[in-house]
DNA sequence: GTTAGGTGCTTCAAATTCGAAGCAGATAAG
DNA sequence: CTTATCTGCTTCGAATTTGAAGCACCTAAC
């Protein structure tokens, strides 16, 4: 009586569960790098490496927050954190004088250079060493659909602006 | 100068850059459901689902925080509130007067019969809608392997005792 | 059996996170 | 041009999360 029918193979189920599992076991672990080497956490990091890659180092802050998801408010507090400590800056749009434009500095700069090999070297240990080169392969495949997919969805900064 | 060995092929960083962005995307779309229908944060859900499949329904809180991956301050917290809503309930260890046991209730194992369904459809629908039964297969495996290793580290629970 | 250290859990203070509400600039419709 | 709506960001309050410190019990070495 209690059965509902398994839309889930026991396979899909135990896929979903290591998912959940290894973000939760990776998480923690990569993070006590970044906070001994660089003094950031996750999000901060993250921030940093989007604004590094970015065309001049800068992007809005929509932007960012969509980017690595996450919501606006909690990345005004990370931004100001970051101002605070000299690795980013903030300063309004020429076009479009709502919007903040981030700028990654120098500063910011060198942190990330500081703390990015060994990011690099603790993911390789912590996720890739039991694993082929087929299977992180396959892993890329898998996981870049299943972003595409749910990058469909409109993104956190499109949250309920509700009717009044 | 400036290039370090890349340590991680473009292929790694790729399946290493999709896996936290899945994650972080599938997350608040699961917990949405969770909270909708059994006002339940995730962790909670984890909890109760954990003690819905163990035997006898009960658990140490130790176990439970190292099978959820969550600290125990944080697994107090939790549970403090479940208990207030009468999905579980706390009681002191025949075994060992320090260890306290967790054990879901039948209004537990209700909340979790009317939260189940609904969130392996919204796993279903967010995760394996883009993937073939081969792509699941080979998650399964490659993420279950991940998560031997990193279970092979010691857990949460063992953080530093640091000596005086 | 006494003592030193280990283990299980909670309390505490501090930091982070989020959504809702608010503010101001932009955009479109008439 | 005016008004209604939308969009970008911040402020605010409330909830969550964490590590460190503390308490009590357990274990083992002597």
């Amino acid at each position: 009586m209690t059965e509902q029918p398994a839309s889930l193979t026991p396979t899909q189920l135990s896929a979903y569960f290591a998912l959940t599992e290894v973000s939760s076991l990776l998480r923690p672990a990569v993070e006590k790098q970044l906070r001994d080497v660089g003094a950031l956490s996750y999000v901060q990091f993250q921030l940093l490496a989007r604004l590094g890659d970015a065309v001049d180092g800068r992007s809005r802050m929509t932007d960012l927050a969509d980017g690595v998801v996450y919501s606006r408010s909690g990345l005004t507090y990370q931004a100001q954190s970051l101002e605070e400590r000299g690795l980013i800056t903030r300063s309004p749009s020429p076009d479009d004088e709502r919007s903040t434009i981030v700028a990654i500095t120098a500063a910011g700069r060198a942190v990330l250079q500081a703390v990015f090999p060994g990011h690099i070297e603790a993911v390789r240990g912590l996720l890739f060493t039991p694993l082929s080169d087929d299977d992180a392969s396959d892993l890329a495949r898998i996981l870049g659909r299943v972003s595409a997919h749910l990058r469909a969805a409109p993104p956190r900064s499109a949250a309920r602006r509700r009717k009044t």
